[in-house]
RNA sequence: GUGGGUGUAGCCAAGUGGUUAAGGCGCUGGAUUGUGAUUCCGGUAUUCGUGGGUUCGAUUCCCAUCAUCCACCCCA
């Protein structure tokens, strides 16, 4: 904070992405694209910006009063920075609902802003692949959307019991709260955010949660009777219930198609969201070092409706990465980064820069991506640049070559280098790097 | 929003109420006008996050502020 001079920090909770950091998150979103496009998904965009109202309406309380960037514009209208990109895809899918075809499979990578205190895993910008399947009330989509979660972090390497999708159902546990343990309005946020809770805490602290919500012993009972339940030993209760049904289903096909083994019921998970009305899941991770929720998603099938039209139900999830480089991290799968340049054309001295350029120009019509020296300096020092650049070939011409109509292509890994005709240099090179 | 830790160069860091603020890595120039290493020589912080206070004197002590990290809150 001097007062001569700005900050080069970026803003708060922010990245700067620099070349290297580029590399990396290049080739995190280009696998990230490679699987759901695997899938039929296409990609989507839409803006940055908001009207206030699309997040007001629908997303948790907390989100909104507290984390969400919103100003005036200069024509006082409220807008805000997308915080999610869920209530976008809906608008944009219902301003165009009777057109598309369905289902509707689309992703997007959209930067996402929340204005929260930054810590491990949460800054206030951040990119967030969300992939979403539209059109399908029932829970083939499910089936779908959780094979796609699952396969995208299989596409970088994770084996299959690197982790788990763990799954529950909105409608289980409203049947839960309002029938079973006759909850109040009131106290049903509360018993949620303790369920959500369970996982992190002492029985004795989730006990002392459920009492601060009002619950009497029996009720505490009966849930912790729940929470504990596999699904199989619900159906006495609960076997009349959608949610129930839905659940069933579910792991009838994913059993038969072979994911069975990653997927587990697990009526501690609620995600807080709104506008989830069916399956809702989350993906943890299991090694012991990064025990947490990578990414979750579930069912909304009220969103699209809002705006008016035709109600089309809809299931996806979302996905950060600074999560998503976390988990590559911990199991040591980050994508490896190939060099953005294939050679590095150098500069003797400066009466050969004319052709030193016809060079360069020449490789690149013939579709590499090439570099040039621009101004001449030590040998060693270009070497030494274009190595550190990572570029793995460097053509040298020097008087000696220039004369002979001759080049030096010198391999910056091995060191090893010889001398060919210019004339055979573009498919000596094409052939190298192909 | 709440609580706590930490701020000395691009990075890692030593240091002290008293003239010029160690060292290492990195970067950079040279020794070396046809080859990346090694070695050697030089340059890399007019000042210790910023502002104020105490003091004859503050990088050091005090306050504030900003940044950052951790936990909480909440989670898209």
């Amino acid at each position: 904070m001097s007062k001569q001079s700005l900050s080069t920090q970026p803003y708060k909770g922010t990245r700067d992405f620099f070349p290297e950091q580029m590399q990396v998150r290049d080739a995190i979103f280009s696998q990230l694209r490679a699987s759901v496009e695997s899938y039929g998904y296409q990609a989507y965009d839409g803006p940055m910006l908001e009207p206030f109202e699309l997040y007001a309406a629908k997303s948790g309380d907390e989100i909104v009063s507290e984390q969400l960037y919103s100003f005036e514009d200069r024509g006082k209208r409220k807008v805000a920075m997308r915080p999610e990109m869920t209530p976008t895809l809906a608008r944009m899918v219902a301003s165009r609902s009777n057109q598309l075809a369905r289902p509707i499979r689309w992703y997007s990578i959209p930067n996402l802003w929340r204005y929260e205190r930054p810590q491990r895993g949460r800054l206030r910008e951040h990119w967030q692949l969300n992939v979403d399947l539209l059109g399908l009330a029932s829970v083939e989509a499910e089936v779908e959307i959780v094979q796609v979660a699952i396969d995208l972090l299989r596409g970088f390497g994770a084996g299959i019991s690197d982790f788990e999708v763990q799954i529950n159902h909105r409608q289980l546990m409203d049947a839960v709260f309002e029938q079973k343990l006759a909850l109040s309005s009131e106290q049903v946020p509360l018993v949620a955010r303790a369920i959500d809770k369970r996982a992190k805490i002492e029985p004795a602290a989730f006990e002392k949660l459920l009492v601060e919500a009002g619950c009497k012993a029996q009720q505490i009972e009966d849930l912790n009777a729940f929470l504990v339940s596999p699904l199989m030993e619900l159906e006495a209760d609960f076997g009349d219930n959608p949610g129930f049904k839905d659940l069933c289903r579910f792991f009838d096909h994913v059993n038969a198609i072979g994911l069975g083994p990653v997927c587990r019921f697990n009526s501690s998970i609620l995600r807080g969201l709104d506008y989830y009305t069916g399956i809702v899941f989350e993906i943890y991770d299991k090694h012991p070092d990064n025990r947490r929720a990578l990414f979750g998603g579930g069912r909304y099938d009220n969103l699209v409706g809002m705006f008016g039209g035709e109600q089309i139900p809809g299931v996806g999830f979302g996905m950060g990465d600074v999560t998503l480089a976390d988990f590559l991290d911990t199991h040591g799968i980050l994508p490896q980064v190939s060099p953005s340049i294939d050679v590095m054309v150098g500069l003797f001295d400066a009466s050969l820069f004319d052709l030193s350029q016809q060079i360069a120009r020449q490789l690149r019509q013939a579709g590499l991506r090439v570099s040039s020296v621009l101004v001449p300096m030590k040998l060693g020092k270009q070497f030494q640049n274009a190595d550190k650049q990572g570029i793995p070939i460097m053509v040298m011409l020097g008087p000696d070559e220039a004369q002979q109509g001759q080049v030096t292509v010198k391999h910056l890994k091995s060191g090893e280098q010889e001398t060919l005709a210019q004339t055979s240099l573009v498919p000596y090179l094409q052939n190298l790097l192909a």
